[in-house]
DNA sequence: AATACGGGGTC
DNA sequence: GACCCAGTATT
């Protein structure tokens, strides 16, 4: 089966592939070089026109090495990676310096060069020089772990040392340079992130995601990290006019300018803070219960503690008294709102 | 092994 | 608003 893959996929590609990209014409290694650069962790419409103005600016290695950083990084402003910019800079100089201004053709020293890693210098090798390498970026990725439905995230180590073998392994013995564009073409014309257009896929009648009906659960995502746990402790304190105390929050931070209840680190802290006009009797600790953010999951446990008259006059710092309709037209945090709506604090 | 780097597209 | 993209370098 797998060895119908690269055969199937340079038909495909004769025929549907991309073959007019800017740096697909005149494929010496300072423009291919230049391109993959451009192109990591970049879109191909993005870098368009990126590429043709660096191109009309640095048309040959030596105008790169020659010019300024400023003049090079101006040239970068708004593709984003920066360090990019200055490692294609640095690069041409160390081509300039050490090489002869020729680009070297070995894979030990193209990869030794800064911004230049195994990928890149696999599409530089295959590309330019016409060497077979393989090349494993996102498009290739994709492409792999439908075609095999691996089941596991690219990023793993193992997984990934798995995927570059593969990519080796499927590598034709050939047309290196078309198969590396090739498989680049599949990732990203038909067998894109979503919406992936099996049914016009060379390779489709090998690819076990697509076989099992399960293509749209690969790639496997990253796994989320798993969030963290914090506590709190929020005080629900109820004056004689049946008013409750409100603080408003640090404008930055979760939460941040809005109206909550006072927290309290620990229940030490809650009753250091009360410590003047604590009344045992009425502090009344209520079950805790957890609230999930995007980043992390806060357990909150609620105190009740409703004042006597004697301690109406009671004034602790940035505490401010409201009606409960008053507190709920300020727009309290959701979890504050659970607990104001409980209608057990004031029975 | 995890994270920083970045602007833009997609759902 | 999370997730991803023609990845690499750094911690």
């Amino acid at each position: 089966m797998s060895e119908h893959f690269s055969k199937d996929l340079l038909a495909w590609y004769d025929q549907f592939g991309r073959h007019d990209l800017p740096w697909q014409t005149d494929m010496t290694p300072y423009r291919v070089w230049v391109s993959e650069i451009m192109l990591q962790q970049t879109q191909v419409q993005t870098v368009i026109p990126y590429y043709l103005k660096f191109m009309a600016s640095f048309p040959s290695v030596l105008d790169l090495a020659n010019a300024s950083q400023e003049a090079v990084l101006a040239h970068w402003s708004g593709l984003g990676y920066y360090a990019r910019g200055r490692n294609l800079h640095r690069t041409a100089q160390i081509i300039r310096d050490e090489y002869g201004g020729q680009f070297p053709a070995d894979f030990d020293t193209v990869v030794s060069l800064p911004g230049i890693g195994r990928s890149t210098a696999g599409a530089i090798l295959a590309l330019a020089f016409k060497q077979r390498y393989a090349i494993l970026d996102g498009n290739v990725k994709r492409v792999l772990c439908r075609y095999d439905a691996i089941d596991s995230w690219s990023g793993l180590p193992k997984t990934h040392e798995a995927l570059w073998q593969r990519a080796d392994s499927l590598t034709p013995l050939e047309r290196f340079d078309d198969y590396t564009q090739a498989i680049m073409d599949l990732g990203a014309t038909l067998c894109k992130r979503s919406r992936p257009m099996c049914e016009r896929c060379p390779v489709a009648a090998g690819c076990v995601a697509l076989k099992e009906n399960r293509v749209k659960f690969f790639p496997v995502s990253k796994p989320k990290a798993e969030k963290p746990t914090r506590e709190t402790l929020m005080l629900v304190c109820r004056n004689a006019q049946g008013q409750i105390a409100l603080q408003q929050r640090p404008q930055t931070g979760i939460w941040g300018g809005l109206w909550s209840l006072p927290e309290f680190n620990d229940e030490e802290s809650l009753r250091n803070a009360l410590a003047n006009t604590y009344c045992e009797a009425d502090l009344v600790e209520w079950p805790k219960f957890k609230h999930t953010f995007t980043h992390y999951h806060l357990w909150i446990t609620p105190y009740y503690w409703c004042l006597s008259d004697s301690l109406d006059g009671l004034s602790q710092s940035n505490w401010v008294w409201f009606d409960l309709s008053q507190a709920f037209a300020l727009g309290l945090p959701a979890p504050v709102r659970k607990i104001l709506e409980n209608g057990d604090y004031y029975v």
